[in-house]
DNA sequence: GCTCATGGTTCGACAATGCCGAACGAATCG
DNA sequence: CGATTCGTTCGGCATTGTCGAACCATGAGC
């Protein structure tokens, strides 16, 4: 990839540090975080207000994202294929499963979940589109690292979210070894205490795993002294086929 | 507001003509759009890959919103004030009215859905967050319009969703003068055939409305003979006194 | 209530930066 | 098998954005 252009390089570097928490930040604090002069940064931001990206709190003067983004997230949204192919897969697995089901894919070193439908006869759930699962500590994740052409071997340290998560990389490779062998991932308990999740790969014509789909739930439901029930295992598998079946088409 | 600088304004122009349709866009057909040569438009294109907001399909080579637009659009809503303080509200509202609750404001002259929640024991629905609404066909919308504090005369042409969407200026003038008499906004059957909706306004500190809360379902639960059930009105009035209170605190 | 530090904002001069248009190779269509 | 149309590259020119200092407003500390 040949030269970029500056300005906008350094108004996108803006807007993920303005992602990167839920604070508000102002002009001095971008510019030290980017090293670079207030004048500047303060003649991007000018922009970026004008196109609705930042909004910028009238009270203190701080700078937060914009609600054009969020129009533009969800633009995205329609525009991948590989969710439009798969909602009606993942409706009708959150179905037979009676559990809630997941679709995600790798970017930037985490699962990013692009659908989610809820569990069935259980509102008050909030929706996790959009948001990041870390690679090492979901099922999503494990199958998307596990098949990832550029096999980065899972950056150290691990951060662990429960006592179960994996943190030794070399535990964590021979996971994703078993994971490529026998076609699926579980997790138990590793990102959330009392949650467990299973997941398979999606594949596009080439065979290039490009996303993966999977439920999650309460281990009671799902699991019995730590062995999970195969059937789940068969709705996620069967689902997954289905999808990579459809996007071969 | 002072100058601007061109390139980001250009970039954020490429990325609303990608978000305007389903559609992959060469850079020739954004060229035309935008009126710019096709080498400008293939620099700031190449830059807008680098940094996620823009993906290319290897196949055609033509050009896609990107990934991370889909995070720096979730991450918006953890920011969002109105909405982090009234994701409980709209909780509640949900499980009162068994009927599904949303939360939207005023952004481009198009309700943008901030928030929400499913019909409870009803999933299959799909999520319309980051989506816009009708301002004129949706009860939401007249309630935003009737206390925009800049008053565009809702542009004609209006649209026409249904049979019943008000498109008359004037009848919609008259509409929304009795929102703003009466407190709330009623939607019957003027977006979608056979969907009612009522709404409410949210207000700030400072008495100003920010935004609107309100619910949507069948026609045969909502109402009898064209008439709404006032209990559905309390509701949606109740939870948008409620929001607002803890805006005020 | 004064001082001082820190915040967001403006401005103008310099030159680096990104813009443009023409030219290239690949792919597609008739 | 030509003739378009596409995405991409490149180098010269001047437009454009960068920079740092100066400008106010705000708020904390004494």
């Amino acid at each position: 990839m040949g030269e970029t252009i500056q300005s906008v390089e350094r108004a996108a570097a803006i807007l993920r540090l303005l992602a990167s928490g839920p604070r508000q930040l102002g002009v001095a604090e971008l510019a030290r975080g980017l090293g670079l002069p207030k004048g500047t940064l303060h003649g991007i931001l000018r922009t970026l207000v004008h196109v609705g990206f930042v909004e910028q709190d009238p009270a203190t003067g701080k700078y937060r994202l914009g609600a054009t983004l969020l129009h533009l997230g969800s633009s995205y949204l329609d525009v991948n294929e590989l969710r439009t192919r798969s909602i009606n897969w993942a409706d009708a697995l959150a179905g037979r499963s009676r559990e809630s089901a997941w679709i995600g894919t790798l970017h930037e070193g985490h699962v990013l979940v692009i659908h989610h439908v809820f569990r069935p006869d259980d509102s008050m759930q909030t929706l996790q589109v959009g948001t990041y699962l870390p690679t090492h500590a979901s099922a999503l994740g494990k199958v998307l690292l596990a098949h990832d052409p550029y096999a980065e071997p899972a950056a150290p340290p691990l951060r662990p979210h429960t006592k179960h998560t994996v943190i030794d990389p070399g535990a964590l490779e021979e996971e994703l070894e078993r994971v490529r062998t026998r076609g699926w991932a579980a997790e138990m308990e590793e990102l959330v205490d009392g949650e467990v999740a299973i997941a398979a790969p999606i594949k596009d014509r080439r065979g290039v795993v490009v996303g993966a789909i999977g439920i999650r739930g309460a281990v009671e439901r799902l699991a019995t002294d730590g062995a999970l029930h195969m059937e789940y295992v068969s709705y996620v598998r069967d689902a997954a086929r289905a999808i990579t079946r459809d996007l071969a088409r």
